[in-house]
DNA sequence: ATGAAAGCGCTAACAA
DNA sequence: TTGTTAGCGCTTTCAT
């Protein structure tokens, strides 16, 4: 910069003026530096700036990773809301600082926001840490999460409706006639936890008593719940449907089935949850819950954008609907 | 940290040592330091320290989108890698700034590699781009790109080897008594025109004709490809294979083909490309080109570092390798 | 082993 | 309309 104001016979002040779209300029003074700029390959330092300026345009966005799994977390879904909330960014000229961070560690996808790297954190994924993220959200530190809304939460949270979406899929599968329906996730997690809890409420509602030996706690990563999955269905031999937490999950269960020698749809009815691409190509194409992902991504902007501008914002679900295709269909006859 | 060095009794460069670990700091004064920095819950300010130190951390990550599609590259392969790719860089301590452009104004990716936002620049896809590229690679601008290689290529880039890719698919195809082989795929990208040259390869090999009228240029987008595909297939009913360019277009050609009344694979076969887990749970499972994702987000954050370090990089080529399932099943008898 | 001081590239009063 | 100056938070000579 300094040197295009003395090429431009300048101060570095005017340059900055220019650069910066000041209105304060003389036109010709302006035409002459954008030249010089321009033929410098010039363009202005945004560290430099941001350092001054103490502002910052960037917005981190983590995705945990499972280390009881000893693996990176390969879900569809985590990757399709990544690349959504890139495109929201984007639109608002925001940068996005992407990192991937022990599920145990969490703690460390703070440190970019408190060291001045983002103004603010997305969380996609709020796992078992709902104390740590209170904590933080004391701190007010401006962070928001992808989770279910918990009771006495501190914390922002953006979801889709997980109990909801457990009723819908398991009152899905009663209506198709079947009975002994198990259940695949960790329950461990907020999200998993609710969609249980929707489950439990459609059998009750149907007269049915939930069974804990039909719940099966599998990791979303498809290598680690591949082994338990098929024991379950060697094992579980009465089960007539499968309600899974992910349509990788669903896919795996269908598999498994098909492998003890079971038939999906005609004997077990299954359902998958998000409806990622794989739902709709998948054999067979899955029922499942669709997980609004554009629109999650707005919402997640949104919020943050609301708590840097200082206001309160308040936990928001999003509305899930029952997507139904051919691995629910009743068995005619 | 000058409050810090104000209630420690030290000066700010004493700070400043401890917490960048300097050897030449008293043990006692340090651990006082330390002490209060934590109890301040102090952390020091990377956007100050990069910008001193003239020193940047940070890769970007480009993916472009297509504009004639009007619609957001969703492909699986895409989002897959940049998850692969933001493993390796958080590995190895560096940061990812993400950001997708419209593919037809690629110059814009560069404004944040050129204005000190990041180190350098990692770009998943060359489309068209091959000339701008070549200028960028002129400035001298750290940039690797996910692509073919190509002749009088000036810039670096890493790729699956398409060439080999088409051929082992549509040999293939051939071996299971295929003639009448379409390809989907749009040829004006570099990679696709690789696959296209393979195809062709194994057509001669067996003395068959390329017959232009089967091949379909579609792009990437499954919304935008849909259309056409169909149409494609209820025109050419002699069709008895199909080679498609990424997974999500062989499971829109099955989609099609079914709808048009032709059975896969009894009647036609069909290969994917890429081996993403939608391949493995489709309908059929699909046959196709596995890329080696892992190995190639490595080897383009080596050849960044490389290139980073000041070293010539010469562009990679990884191999591939089929992936038999049922999509391409010879029907018996 | 520690401190003082300069300066990274930029912007924003304030003065002219 | 333009220039002068101070300073953002940090590191690093150079003294001490």
């Amino acid at each position: 910069m300094a040197d295009i104001a003395r090429m431009a016979g300048v101060s570095v002040s005017t340059v900055s003026r220019c650069l910066n779209g000041s209105p304060l300029v003389n036109a010709e003074t302006r035409r002459r530096v954008e030249e010089l700029a321009k033929s410098l390959n010039y363009t202005i330092n945004l560290g430099a700036k941001s350092f001054r300026l103490q502002e910052n345009r960037t917005v981190a966005v983590v995705v945990p990773y499972d280390r009881d799994s000893r693996q990176h977390i390969s879900d569809p879904f985590f990757l399709t809301i990544v690349g959504a909330i890139a495109d929201v960014l984007t639109a608002r000229g925001f940068d996005m600082l992407l990192s991937r961070v022990d599920a145990d560690h969490l703690d460390q996808a703070m440190r970019g926001v408190e060291m001045g790297k983002a103004c603010g954190l997305l969380l996609i994924g709020q796992w078992r840490h709902h104390d740590q993220l209170n904590e933080l959200a004391a701190r007010h530190m401006p962070v928001v999460v992808w989770g279910a809304e918990l009771p006495q939460q501190l914390y922002c949270t953006v979801g889709g409706d997980n109990h909801a979406g457990g009723l819908l899929a398991t009152r899905h599968l009663i209506e198709a006639g079947r009975r002994r329906i198990a259940f695949l996730g960790d329950a461990r997690l907020p999200e998993v936890l609710h969609r249980r809890q929707g489950y439990w409420q459609a059998l009750r509602d149907a007269g049915l008593a939930p069974d804990p030996a039909l719940e099966l706690p599998v990791s979303f990563a498809p290598a680690a719940a591949r082994a338990p999955i098929e024991a379950f269905f060697a094992a579980h031999r009465e089960v007539d449907a499968v309600m899974a937490c992910s349509d990788l999950l669903a896919l795996e269960a269908v598999r498994a089935l098909r492998a003890a020698g079971r038939s999906v749809p005609a004997e077990v009815s299954v359902t998958g949850y998000d409806d990622m691409a794989l739902a709709a190509y998948g054999t067979p194409a899955l029922t499942t819950v669709h997980q609004p992902v554009a629109e999650a991504a707005e919402a997640l902007v949104d919020a943050l954008m609301q708590m840097l501008a200082g206001e309160r914002v308040a936990p928001l679900t999003l509305p899930v609907h029952l997507v139904v295709r051919d691995s629910s269909l009743r068995a005619t006859g």
